[in-house]
DNA sequence: GGGTTTTAATAAGTATGCTGACGATGAGAC
DNA sequence: GTCTCATCGTCAGCATACTTATTAAAACCC
């Protein structure tokens, strides 16, 4: 196979996906710097808010909430567990279930962690002129809301 | 039911952070399912393109390149080495650095793939009106660009 | 009411992504 | 020439993320 190099592969830097993967980077980099020393990710955040607007969801309902598969939110849950964040109950309805309450310490952690967080998403978008901010959000809305739509789950 | 939860935690489902990291997941999908059987990730394709594009670099600059740390870049060509698609040898001038370059293989796993992906990266921006998409990636260059520029790394 | 199918959660395996530490090497100071 | 410091790559460790397989339990089917 002597496969001479054509050109026609297109720049890297020009395509939507690694865009997105670089701005995700910077996303939770924006995060952890905002919320240093408090030892909680974006994705842990996104786990106890969850959690903390709906007391009792069961692991599958929850990981549909924040939008990973049930494997990936297992080992979240596990780790916020073995530090007392939340609690893990069996449903009294159906043995197989597990229920997600948030604990008291879980309650003070969000509330400690949200305004770091909050400057951390206004930093994301800070480098688009402020009247192309909202523009901005409501393209992702649609994308990920389409996305979603088309497919059932993220797995 | 009841589930009255104090509202001063924000809706996760509002925040740039989890949108940008909800699009990513579908981009990747997308991606994986456009080069199916091809058993080629957009970081392992990432990783060939800029090898292709610039060949001879050493593992930091192509690291910077794609925007990751040398240790997953380390890995990412590990895998990318296994298989056959490129190589790493000593610079001559520098023994600690390796330098890459493509095998024909790896050129032609290139040219496999790059219809697959382009046809990803147009599903991406699909649900968005024609004339909103060129906004959004200009949208988002800006915001790589000023993020990639007010920290020298992605580490 | 016994067999099949679904479903919730976990386990195993692969691949990102990061930090921090480390060994080998190169470069500059003197 | 040697000492110090910086740099390149790797390793170890942690935390996403995915798929597939497995186990237990519920739901269904007749």
């Amino acid at each position: 196979m002597p496969a001479a190099p054509h050109d026609d592969i297109p720049d890297i830097e020009a395509q939507p996906g690694h865009l997105i993967r670089r701005l995700q980077q910077f996303a939770v980099a924006l995060f952890m710097d905002e919320t240093q020393g408090l030892d909680l990710t974006p994705v842990q955040f996104a786990a106890l808010a969850a959690a903390h607007r709906q007391p009792g969801m069961d692991q599958r309902t929850l990981a549909a909430t924040i939008g990973f598969d049930t494997s990936t939110t297992g080992g979240v849950l596990d780790r916020l567990e073995s530090r007392g964040l939340l609690q893990r109950s069996a449903s009294p309805d159906d043995r197989r279930v597990r229920l997600i309450n948030l604990t008291a310490a879980g309650v003070d952690m969000l509330d400690t962690v949200t305004p770091g967080m909050l400057v951390a998403q206004q930093r994301i978008l800070e480098p688009l002129p402020e009247g192309q901010r909202r523009t901005f959000m409501q393209m992702l809305q649609r994308l990920v809301q389409a996305h979603q739509a088309g497919r059932p789950g993220p797995g």
